[in-house]
DNA sequence: TTAGGGTTAG
């Protein structure tokens, strides 16, 4: 208790009415505690409640320990909690609540099953609660709990339900439950159109969304990130423009739904609107909206901002860290983020299994073999992180690009038990790159021997055939493909100018300006040839005539996203240009052309990694 | 009491 008894911080406004004789009444106590915002405050009520014998007063107990539990003390919660006799359910459902919330989710249930055996019945708050922080499994027992004790139709209990099956995966059963709920509110609709964003069926989401009276920061912040991270990072920003016309401020889950967005699409234009937004909006950036901005200005060709913006975090975590080195990674700065590495091991920040992603494919970018090995052995041998097949795929890519390319498969042969199609493909495209036709078929034969063989396996065998001119080869690939109903990704380009991003497809006619567009692809030519340019048509995966193969080159879709970025913005400006795949060998050596000819900076950000084009030179030095 | 949130190979 001595702990507890000098008041000597008590600010004045908790004090005013609080003499050493005068015994506080107890609801304006209750006030005080409801009202307050830090654990300090909180721990200088809770002193003076003891101080005059309130100590056992119910209310003033109760709500103490639901405001230690709110603020992230739970082991304060727990203690109180510990020394009251025959606590009731409002006492249990606090601390049930208070454990939720702060993620405590299996003592959450452990103070359930207790509630139980000391006979004290549950109430409809005490379910939604618990239902909150429990697996699927779990939830379908409670689920029999709510129907035993009468709260399966109580509002709060069924939007829990809805949760808890919808992120299970149960879907339809979710919507059932939705379905038949006796009222639908502003929280059961956005919690069934998380359980479809979160599922991917990102449509079925948008539907209920349209159809919504009333929207509130979340809803929108959950149809948002569901576009965000779902392919869908351009519908994201349409509908972010849109909700800025509304009356629904953005918070900070807004900003990071969209600035993964803009990362996605590599609109830099939009993503400093929305850093600049931050800047008046709040105080200060923290930790996590910090890291969202760097990989934003990474993935959007700004490295220097990115790098602004790190310097400028105060507690920097690995994840930040994190960031940063994948952002010198896909810049192919390997130098800078293996230093960064170094510089964060110094600090004692302790990597995880990210960074290491991290650095081995910053070293796949610089060709750095042996270093790669070190950090690949390091990370199992003093750090202990068991590699993942995320980590054994930068690997492959940094063996099969150095052209190393029967070690790289014997790594993989020697996984093959849980064999994992990226790694494969990983492989083949390192064989395209070499033209290693054999150790393709051997591969490809091994696949199909297993039984691991899937469309993506004859899409690269045949781009193996197509780029050795086995066109032969390439006609069964294809005759395969078609058996088996697969279809090559469409090559897609993005240019944002004016904060909106132009996409093109190839040879695209859809565009506005697509008469000024193929004038400039024209002029483009016209100064290639003046170069004395060659078209490498090797680089066409068709059995086709070269004069038609010159012509479908002419048209990728990169080119047109340049040709638009050329003719909409100043001489001098950059030009950014973001494409689905990687680029092709001869669109890279007529954009270093074309960066030299205009004497404008080209960035390029394919598939890969970025491509800083100056003056004819790429910062990739062709190596990709 | 009910909803959302940072980094991840090719």
């Amino acid at each position: 208790m001595s702990s507890f008894s000098p008041v000597v911080a008590l600010p004045t406004q908790f004090t005013a009415n609080t003499t050493e004789n005068q015994r506080p009444q107890p609801d304006k106590l209750a006030l005080l505690i409801d009202k307050s915002k830090t654990i300090k405050h909180l721990r200088q009520i809770h002193a003076s409640l003891i101080r005059h014998g309130l100590e056992s007063h119910p209310v003033l107990n109760f709500k103490i320990q639901r405001s230690y539990s709110s603020l992230g003390h739970v082991e304060d919660s727990v203690t109180l909690f510990n020394r009251t006799q025959s606590p009731n359910v409002f006492f249990y459902t606090a601390l049930i609540h208070g454990h939720a919330i702060n993620g405590l989710h299996e003592q959450a249930l452990l103070f359930y099953v207790r509630m139980l055996i000391e006979n004290v019945e549950p109430n409809a708050f005490t379910l939604s609660s618990i239902l909150k922080a429990c697996t699927l499994e779990v939830g379908k027992a409670l689920h029999c709990h709510a129907h035993k004790f009468g709260f399966e139709s109580d509002t709060y209990v069924r939007t829990a339900l809805v949760d808890v099956y919808a992120r299970g995966g149960y879907i339809v059963l979710a919507r059932r439950l939705f379905d038949t709920m006796l009222e639908r509110n502003l929280v059961s609709l956005t919690t069934m159109i998380t359980g479809y964003a979160k599922n991917g069926n990102i449509d079925e989401a948008r539907i209920l969304f349209d159809g919504m009276e009333k929207r509130d920061v979340v809803s929108w912040n959950v149809i948002i990130d569901g576009y965000a991270q779902h392919g869908r990072p351009n519908e994201a920003l349409i509908l972010f423009r849109q909700m800025l016309k509304t009356r629904v401020k953005p918070d900070e889950a807004t900003m990071l739904a969209v600035l993964s967005a803009c990362g996605q699409v590599g609109a830099l234009e939009s993503g400093q609107w929305i850093h600049s937004y931050l800047r008046y909006s709040v105080n200060s950036i923290n930790t996590q909206v910090g890291t969202a901005l760097i990989d934003m200005y990474s993935k959007c060709g700004s490295l220097e901002n990115a790098r602004m913006v790190f310097d400028g975090i105060e507690d920097k975590d690995v994840v930040v860290y994190n960031a940063m080195i994948g952002g010198y990674a896909i810049h192919g700065l390997t130098q800078d983020a293996l230093k960064l590495f170094e510089e964060m091991s110094w600090l004692g920040v302790r990597p995880t299994d990210v960074t290491f992603i991290a650095v081995l494919s910053a070293c796949a970018h610089g060709g750095l073999v042996s270093e790669g090995w070190a950090l690949f052995n390091a990370m199992k041998d003093e750090y202990g992180i068991r590699p993942k097949v995320e980590h054994y795929g930068c690997i492959v890519n940094l063996l099969g690009r150095a052209g190393q390319l029967e070690e790289a498969y014997e790594l993989v042969k020697s996984r093959a038990i849980d064999a994992d199609p990226v790694l494969w493909g990983t492989l083949l495209g390192a064989c395209t790159l070499h033209k290693n036709v054999s150790l393709g078929e051997k591969i490809v034969e091994f696949l199909v021997g297993r039984g691991l063989a899937n469309s993506g396996t004859y899409v690269l065998l045949s781009n193996i055939y197509a780029a050795t001119g086995n066109w032969d080869g390439v006609a069964r690939m294809r005759a395969m493909m078609k058996q088996s109903g697969v279809q090559k990704e469409p090559g897609c380009s993005s240019v944002e100018v004016n904060n909106e991003v132009h996409e093109f497809l190839a040879g695209d006619m859809k565009h506005p300006k697509r008469k000024e567009i193929y004038e400039m692809l024209e002029k483009m030519n016209g100064w290639l040839d003046d170069h004395g340019y060659i078209s490498q048509t090797e680089a066409v995966l068709h059995n086709i005539g070269e004069v038609d193969k010159k012509r479908t080159l002419e048209v990728h879709s990169e080119r047109l996203a340049l040709a638009f970025g050329l003719i909409s913005t100043k001489p001098g400006t950059t030009i950014k240009i973001v494409k689905n795949l990687r680029v092709c060998t001869d669109c890279h050596a007529v954009i270093k052309l074309i960066s030299r000819i205009t004497r404008r900076k080209i960035v390029m950000r394919d598939r890969n990694r970025f491509h800083h084009c100056v003056d004819g030179l790429c910062s990739c030095g062709d190596y990709w």
